[in-house]
DNA sequence: CGTACGATCTGCT
DNA sequence: GCAGATCGTACGA
């Protein structure tokens, strides 16, 4: 597959930086014989152990964080609220536990099987613009945990897509209230995408 | 072992 | 605009 971003592409350590520069980046899944694909809109930086909004602050290392600390270019899916899949991608070295979740795609591949994944009738630009819609919608779920993201399960493309500074809106992470001042950090990416389509 | 709660979405009002 | 869904994880006892 042409394209296809290389393990060395994550292990970048500015993870801020990581999440800004996903943004127009094709996140492609082959489940079975679908292949669904988006370009990726809306991205978050989760930064380790210092970070109070990360699932790994103050070095918390358990079952499920563990793959955190892996070495950048895995995935990290994880269920949230009992009801949802969350998709991030493990950035930096090994035993640096940074992470950028996905927060929205826009679908570019395999539209059929994406609205019927989600139930839906007409393409629509709300389809796959939440962290949980993306998974479900490309049919991501907690065996795609751990995955390498140069595989042939996930992966990510890079189409050339130029994105210019002024089309990227930066803000606050959202759901992360409990985060003290951590939660004011101006570490979520929107492309501003819809706009331009 | 028990329990509180979360990086959300949907449908109903 | 808001409440309900729904369950694994984390942590304290």
């Amino acid at each position: 597959m042409a394209g296809k971003i290389p393990l060395s592409y994550y292990q970048e350590e500015d993870v801020v930086f990581l999440a800004r520069d996903l943004l127009g980046k094709i996140l492609v899944t082959k489940i079975g014989n679908s292949i669904t694909g988006g370009i990726i809109t809306e991205t978050e930086a989760y930064a380790g152990i210092n970070d109070r909004a990360s699932h790994a602050y103050g070095g918390r290392r358990t079952g499920r964080t563990e793959v955190m600390y892996n070495y950048g270019g895995m995935s990290y899916v994880y269920l949230c609220y009992g009801v949802h899949y969350l998709f991030n991608i493990v950035a930096s070295k090994r035993e640096t536990p940074h992470a950028v979740l996905v927060r929205g795609v826009y679908p570019v591949i395999g539209w059929e099987t994406i609205l019927c994944r989600r139930n839906m009738a007409i393409k629509s630009s709300k389809v796959s613009n939440g962290p949980g819609k993306l998974t479900k919608a490309l049919g991501i779920n907690l065996t795609h945990n751990g995955l390498t993201l140069d595989g042939d399960v996930i992966w990510l493309e890079d189409r050339g897509v130029i994105i210019k500074q002024g089309h990227i809106l930066t803000s606050k992470r959202i759901g992360v209230a409990y985060a003290g001042d951590d939660a004011h950090l101006p570490y979520r990416f929107n492309l501003q995408f819809e706009k331009y389509i």
